[in-house]
DNA sequence: GCATATTATCGTATATTTGCGATATAGGAT
DNA sequence: ATCCTATATCGCAAATATACGATAATATGC
């Protein structure tokens, strides 16, 4: 790729293509959607619940928390998961934001 | 990679992923952007406003193609591309969906 | 026919992602 | 201290993605 031309687009495309590149992995929409259904539980959990070593998990979870939708709390031995509220919600209407732009001004269908 | 995974996820979780996938680039957003705001343009246009090479471009097109999100309608010499009014909104709608999930029903922060 | 314009594809280089096993790290229990 | 459990990280291999120049394909104009 030689060298990346991310940087050279605006601060909110690259915001909105981060996000939805946090969501671009079905394990992750799996972890999140399990994270919602359970508000909260350990790696370990994730781990049972997806068809992937803990590793790869430990992985994935990585990512979301780096896109800051979720949130790891150190409990004992364990790390407990759950959906950054605030910062999903703000993902949420970012994205939301995009997709719903009006794309039918005029009447051409191309 | 040894073996790519995303075959034992769910197809829900695989098409929001994917769908997020083909948004996971700024150029696509920016493609996507321009074409809504344009309602309709050919290639060299987009060539011109993104700070890619032509090749690079024709490549991004051919996934959002691929993803359903753009159609691209020969015209001659050119093509000319525009949103997939019908697939954009589904893809919304299921993003959406994904993304406006409840996530506060008991009280724990974590 | 030939030249030109537009777009797609090929080939290639490099970067990033995905995935796993092995290892490190940290906390709890005995 | 020692063992066990739970996570994270490292190192590696393979797959994908990004980017470009060069080339092919297609349509138009001459």
């Amino acid at each position: 790729m030689a060298i990346t031309k991310v940087s050279e687009f605006s601060a909110k495309e690259r915001k909105i293509a981060a996000l939805c590149k946090a969501l671009a992995h079905p394990a992750r929409i799996a972890i999140i959607s399990f994270l919602i259904k359970k508000r909260e539980c350990i790696c370990s959990d994730v781990v049972n619940e997806l068809p992937l070593s803990q590793s790869t998990v430990s992985q994935h979870l990585k990512e979301l928390k780096t896109a800051g939708l979720i949130v790891g709390d150190i409990d004992g031995p364990r790390v407990c998961y759950c959906i950054n509220q605030q910062k999903w919600n703000e993902a949420g209407a970012i994205i939301n934001q995009f997709l719903s732009q009006e794309t039918t001004q005029a009447g051409k269908p191309c």
